[in-house]
This record gives structure tokens, sequence and C-alpha cells, in this order.
DNA sequence: GCCAACGTTGGC
DNA sequence: GCCAACGTTGGC
């Protein structure tokens, strides 16, 4: 049985648009610099789990589009790079620290808007909604997954 | 730009 | 291990 999670994305890194523009509509998901979020990708993150992809720090936050998780974790390429916002010059090859996952656009979405999840009862669970979470990866149950899927209109 | 909330760092 | 200081996230 799969599992759901929602990713949260800057549009002015990486947008829905990005990822349907990308080769295979796939991207590997770097940057990831919180461990319990780096922890998800390593311990419970499998291919074809699904994927709410949410645009944060934007003017219009909020799901925008489906997406799914393909192949393994790996390491994330940008800790090595000193030209990268995301080097960490204490991480090496030998032991590294921060690891990617590559995810697959399935198809972008009308915006659901935070203040439209924040509105619906059914959503009110939802981890991302949870006061003072800052978590770029959190996990989706099954539940919420349809409940958000039926107000995305299919 | 503001600021609440949280995570990390580092001195002790 | 404690905890103050600092940095980051992210909505508004």
């Amino acid at each position: 049985m799969p599992n759901y999670w929602l990713m949260k994305s800057e549009p002015d890194e990486v947008s829905i648009d990005d990822l349907a523009a990308a080769a295979r509509q796939t991207l590997p998901w770097t940057g990831v610099r919180n461990y319990q979020a780096r922890n998800f990708m390593r311990d419970a993150m499998r291919p074809d789990d699904g994927v709410l992809f949410y645009h944060s720090s934007c003017p219009q936050p909020g799901v925008a589009g489906i997406a799914r998780i393909v192949g393994g974790v790996a390491p994330d390429e940008t800790q090595f790079d000193p030209g990268s916002l995301y080097h960490d010059p204490a991480s090496s090859r030998a032991a590294p620290r921060w690891l990617q996952i590559d995810v697959q656009l399935v198809r972008k979405t009308r915006l659901l808007p935070l203040a439209e999840m924040r509105e619906a009862p059914e959503l009110a669970s939802m981890r991302v909604l949870q006061r003072g979470n800052r978590l770029s990866i959190t996990p989706v149950t099954a539940q919420e997954w349809a409940a958000v899927l039926k107000r995305l209109g299919g």
C-alpha cells in the first residue's frame, strides 16, 4: 500500500511548471536540510508513493499538483557543491549527510489555496496545517489524500 | 517587513 | 545535559 506525502517547494526555485517541463517530468528533490524530513525520504518513502506538490513562500501558497515518488534515495548532490546555496561543508562523499529522491509529475491541478485548506473540516488534521509546522515534507493519511483529491475535482 | 515558531549551535 | 543565542521558515 502506498504512502502519501506533502512536499513544499518555493515556486521561485522549483514550481509545478518546472516539474512539468523537466525531462520525463521528473526532478531530484534536493535541498532538504532537516533531519526529520531527510529521514522520511530515507526510511519511509517508496516508489509510487503519492505526493501533494505544495507551493510555499509565495503570493498564493497551496497545493499546485499531484506527483509521485520514482526511484530510490541518493546523496543530495548539492551538499557537495561549494557554489550551491545548499552546500554543506560538514558533509562528505564518504559520509553524505543529506539525501534526494526523484519526484515525477502526475498532473497539474488547480491551485488549492492554503486558506481553503484551513477552512475545510476534512483537512483539519493535515500535519502541514498544524500550528508551528515547518517541515518541508509531511506525511498525509489516505483519508486526507482522498479528501484533497476530491476537492481538486478528481 | 514583521514576527511566531521551531531547529541548531555551542559555551558551560 | 542545559539553555541562551542565533538562524530559518513561511504566512500574512
